[in-house]
DNA sequence: GATGAATGAGAGTTCATTCAT
DNA sequence: TATGAATGAACTCTCATTCAT
């Protein structure tokens, strides 16, 4: 699955397109153009336009459930686990912005993938991220009194918010934000908002 | 703007398509077969498409903005501001699920919401929101460590996810998983997910 | 075929609307909301958009017949009747300025009105004036050497393209400018505009 | 901006349906038709139905200065350069009927057109057939009691009259018929209709 | 007479996709 | 591999006209 200069021009050109976009308004020719290629040539390597963006998204889904597999397999403290998460997130956002982007805004949400397929990927992603949660249940790390399910949903809620704020105020994210935003969510997530 | 009855069957399809289609795959046509009236019938009343989403999106966040008001404003305990936020949110998806659906698919992530004004509306929200963060600063209910606006994303984030999962899951609300879901949130928001 | 008030405030309207858009482009709405009126009330009084517009033209091509009958009919000299006709069209654009920008820029000319009836309207119209033509030349007042038809062309052509131009630039019509419009179609009409 | 083959068709089937429908009546699938082409080709060369017929409006134009300008700055006398703009109106409408007649119909006097784009045009082409007048005037050709402005507004319209009506006829332009209207135009108004 | 809600055919435009070169 | 001309289904929006009240 080696691609060729022209191919990653594309994709990174559909990137772009797609986030400033989205799916929807993206226009194949929007893609093509800012790829500097002909038009036809998307057509030759991705076929369609929905073959196209499935890639990229397909790519991160891999990219996010190998990240989670060996997190989850590792021998590793569970709270060092959700901080290898966050920054995971954290730092594809510093380095591929366009992606996170999409991910938040046209997957996640997106009324287009809320099919039987759509759901399963996130199924699976919950799913991941719900055995870390049960080790750490289980470890004594975390409570007991939440099922591990719930814990996924408010810790990777959290992740997200910040993702899409930062998405929408289009803010940098200098390293000085990162850890910032690392700190809290981990700290709120593991030891809450209350004060002691 | 008192509407009349077919303006609001109009609004009931509207929801209904735009949450099953999104907006950009929502036909107009759907909608006024939907709402049993004639295609015209529905610029009449509303414009265009875009007028008619606005009008549906704008009501939500002036309710929403309505609700952070009046909590932030009131006397009560701010744990027990941070229920009825919650119970908001839980009940309306339990009430309007298309409502509800459509803001967190449609809205929240949307590029096309990715706009001045669209990023407005969610720096509104989040400021209304931040502010009763603080008071429970202030108050010494919340930690003073983590800034009131990234206690706010963690804490909406919780709740959206949870929402999203359901929207994603088509899962229909009973009294109890609404409990479950709601004591989960503020549980963890408030005293982490680490065990004591 | 006496008209109540409201049916002449339509008329009225609707001569401002046709002469501002044009008839393709005006709308019944445009028509009625100038009116003061309601959008139904059009329809009961003329029927249709098509038969308000051709009650407008039938009524002016009706009153121009009727002048030109009555200056062919008329006992006085050739040069006088051309002075006549001339000062009625000028006159006409001085008082309703709307019946006559419609006429020139919507009838005169305008594609829809390339049909057999369309035609009929305009070769009655020359044929009247170039009785007067033929008149002037039997009576040794015009030139014998060119056909009354084409005498007929040049004479209103002379006219139109004043009218248009004033149309065009918007100009209102003073009497200085009037007088000197007349002095000049006349004069170069009856002796040429060659030097003597 | 050479046009290929296509381009030129559409053109063509863009010239008859303006003339036989008018701008505000003709389809864009009339024109792609009558073309022999897809509908989208239509988009893909002129990108809507106002920019084609623009370009057709705007090549007529730069054609008309054209002429005009080589006349105006030519060493013929005066009365040759009239003759000469005569002919060339009288030519196209031999050739290309269909242009002079869109052109006489729905430019001259087209509602659409009475912005101040559309009066500059004509202003301009007036200019251009005053400075001539001027010049007759200057030699010594024309009459000087009447302004140039005036000449060229009787000179142009008994031009317009005369194509006018054999469009409204459709009359196909024989040399016969060509030569007798090219002599009555100039010769009335040179010598004017008066009897000598 | 008078209103304006309701209808739906019709037109312009977009854009993913195909295909000949 | 690479191009971009060519296609046409799909969609939004307009507006003349109808009709119940």
């Amino acid at each position: 699955m080696a691609r060729n200069q022209k191919q990653n021009m594309i994709i990174d050109a559909a990137l772009e397109v797609f986030r400033e976009k989205g799916y929807a308004n993206a226009r194949m020719a929007d893609i093509s153009n800012r790829a500097g290629v002909s038009y036809g040539l998307v057509y030759h390597y991705f076929g369609s336009k929905e073959v196209l963006f499935e890639l990229i998204v397909e790519d991160w889904w891999n990219e996010l459930y190998s990240v989670m597999e060996h997190e989850k397999s590792s021998k590793i403290h569970v709270r060092q686990k959700l901080i290898n998460i966050i920054d995971f997130f954290l730092t594809t956002y510093g380095n591929r912005p366009n992606l996170i982007s999409i991910f938040v805004s046209e997957v996640c949400r997106s009324s287009v993938y809320h099919t039987t397929e759509g759901l399963a990927k996130f199924l699976n992603f919950f799913s991941l991220c719900e055995e870390i949660m049960a080790e750490g249940q289980n470890k004594g790390v975390l409570r007991n009194d939440v099922g591990a399910h719930h814990l996924s949903y408010i810790f990777y809620g959290a992740i997200e918010t910040f993702i899409s704020v930062m998405v929408l105020g289009k803010e940098p994210l200098t390293d000085k934000r990162k850890e910032r935003a690392s700190g809290a969510i981990l700290g709120v997530f593991m030891d809450g908002a209350g004060a002691r």
